[in-house]
DNA sequence: GCTAGGTCTTTTGCATACAAACGACCGCAG
DNA sequence: CTGCGGTCGTTTGTATGCAAAAGACCTAGC
């Protein structure tokens, strides 16, 4: 019942249907829309996308990896559990490697660089005085990463952008409970910003650091203020 | 052609066919048998490992997240590359998270820990007495990771986990090129078991960063010796 | 009433089939 | 000789089909 001759009415189509499928699956499951312990059933999920289960299997294989979604033998996929020591134990690795790599980037960082980290920063900043949550969260993590990307070390930030998926399932659930999370974040920000233009590096990292925690602690009070409903 | 009515003549099977094709893949590439930038073809590999192409690519996705293959849409998976850099930043992952890690670990520590912990020690040390080098390699690790499991922290051990795979990549081509790595390990061992078994973090933390620091030095330097004939 | 076993249903796992994409080769024109 | 376009072979991508596993339900025996 799918199968038209051509099978996008979007004239350009990048990305092969596995990954189309595993960006809203993923989409789905950071929404919470699917939640955690829910069961994926293949062939469900393809009758939706009007696709076969043949990729669908492989758009799992690659959220498992992910960490998103459990994959068992004869028994199918179902949703990763959320815990908040999962929370903890993922906000513990970000701080580990982010502070380790903005001090690297300083080192490197050029004008070019500087000037990216900027927009990022205004980009963030734009999408809050807008009060677009939807957008805030990714541009957040594009403003980190912007401080990053002069590190030179593409496997730390594609490990980074594992964690950070990871994390948003977290984020965005205490986004849906309380509201002040962006306020801190934001001023934090410009501190952040500032240290790194100002290519000093330890301040830079010991702001990161202290920027982490925050939304650490932030993050886990929400959590445990509202346990039952939150995870599982 | 593959397909006898039970597919396996071994008679306890526990794992899907994918993950056996992914372990054995897997394993080829560490071994640098399948080399870097080596197209893999589906068609052939299914018909060596007497399967169909399905399991094959579900295979590919997996290891392509581990970061042993590429995967390119309509031009098929390739081993990935290797490169100095790569392995650089590797270690200073390994550096980042362990130590961290062990540190942890040595405050939840049981006894039961520690006795584990020296089991694993002993079991490297005898790989290394008989010169199983084969073997040490796992062992080694084993042994490492038996020094984090109190820490209580799956998500990084099984991160930990595929960033050793990754390494291990390096570190055969190492071992094939020279032999002396595994002595200086060994006996850095020894003093981190030390410290692990007394309780002292700080110094455990710190020997571990040496070890880390020396096998990386080490590493690294056979790499550049070599650097033609090893990476690409 | 509760457990053991057996059948039926659902769902997965993998094989096969076919269409579309890619790349190599070849001829042709400049 | 070189660059361009078309054709063919190879390889991938995805749909479909079928066998086997897991789980639900139902019955029989204790």
């Amino acid at each position: 019942m799918p199968r038209s001759p051509q099978r996008f009415s979007d004239p350009i189509q990048k990305t092969s249907v596995v990954d189309t499928l595993a960006t809203k699956l993923r989409e789905r499951i950071l929404r919470n829309e699917l939640r955690a312990g829910e069961p994926l059933r293949q062939e469900a999920l393809a009758e939706a996308y009007g696709v076969s289960r043949m990729p669908i299997r492989e758009a799992f294989r690659q959220l498992e990896a992910e960490g998103l979604v459990e994959f068992h033998p004869h028994r199918g996929a179902v949703v990763s559990a959320m815990s908040i020591e999962e929370a903890e134990e993922l906000f513990d690795l970000r701080l580990l490697i982010e502070t380790d790599l903005i001090a690297r980037a300083i080192e490197n960082a050029t004008d070019a660089d500087r000037a990216m980290a900027r927009a990022a920063f205004e980009a963030v900043q734009h999408a809050y005085s807008t009060g677009d949550e939807e957008r805030w969260g990714a541009l957040n993590w594009e403003f980190h990463k912007s401080l990053y990307t002069a590190s030179n070390r593409p496997r730390s930030l594609s490990l980074l952008d594992g964690l950070n998926a990871n994390i948003d399932r977290y984020v965005r659930l205490q986004l849906s409970l309380e509201n002040s999370a962006p306020d801190r974040a934001n001023s934090e920000h410009k501190q952040l910003l500032e240290a790194f233009v100002g290519g000093d590096g330890a301040t830079a990292k010991s702001i990161l650091q202290m920027h982490i925690r925050d939304a650490r602690t932030s993050l886990l009070k929400a959590l445990r203020e509202r346990q039952d409903m939150a995870v599982d």
